[in-house]
DNA sequence: GCCAACGTTGGC
DNA sequence: GCCAACGTTGGC
């Protein structure tokens, strides 16, 4: 099992709205970087899920992946702002992932929190100006976020130690 | 293959 | 709303 660490807005998909629904096609990751961390996503993985563009920014919760990547429809849609017409259907270009809540976070741990933990210090989260919006992430670094907010493993329903 | 221009991200 | 940092585009 690996970790990672997705980002969203809130004030677009929150991990409220993830609850709410229950799962969610993670989709229109338009950079290659970010693309190819989803492509290396397997079922059961877990991620940090990030509010971006939030005041204060930070990890709202945990959800897990419930399906690994597959091409992402909106590229095909021409009424989508995610639409590319240059990706070719025979060989799309863009991958999303399924995400289900595990657990909400009691307190959002906050960016700032982050930039205390001494794993987090040369995350490309942390440094100034990375806009990558999927990254993995250390086992060490995820349990420090966990314990940050105040859980542990019991917490995380039906993940294995 | 270079690089200037442009658009976007995201903290503040 | 500002703006620094970064990725992408397209002319040459």
């Amino acid at each position: 099992m690996r970790f990672w660490l997705i980002k969203s807005e809130p004030d677009v998909f929150g991990f409220a709205e993830l609850m709410r629904r229950g799962r969610e096609p993670w989709n229109g990751v338009r950079n290659y970087q970010a693309r190819n961390f989803l492509r290396d996503m397997r079922e059961g993985d877990l991620c940090l899920f990030y509010h971006s563009n939030a005041r204060p920014p930070g990890v709202a919760g945990v959800a897990r992946v419930c399906r690994a990547a597959y091409p992402d429809d909106l590229q095909f849609d021409s009424g989508s702002s995610y639409f590319d017409p240059k990706s070719d259907p025979a060989q799309p270009r863009w991958s999303m992932v399924d995400v289900e809540p595990l657990v909400a976070f009691p307190a959002l741990v906050t960016l700032e929190a982050l930039r205390r933990l001494p794993d987090w210090a040369d995350s490309p989260l942390t440094r100034k100006g990375s806009r990558l919006s999927v990254l993995p992430v250390t086992s060490e670094q995820f349990w420090d976020v966990l314990d940050a907010a105040g859980l542990s493993l019991e917490d995380l329903n039906g993940v294995p130690a």
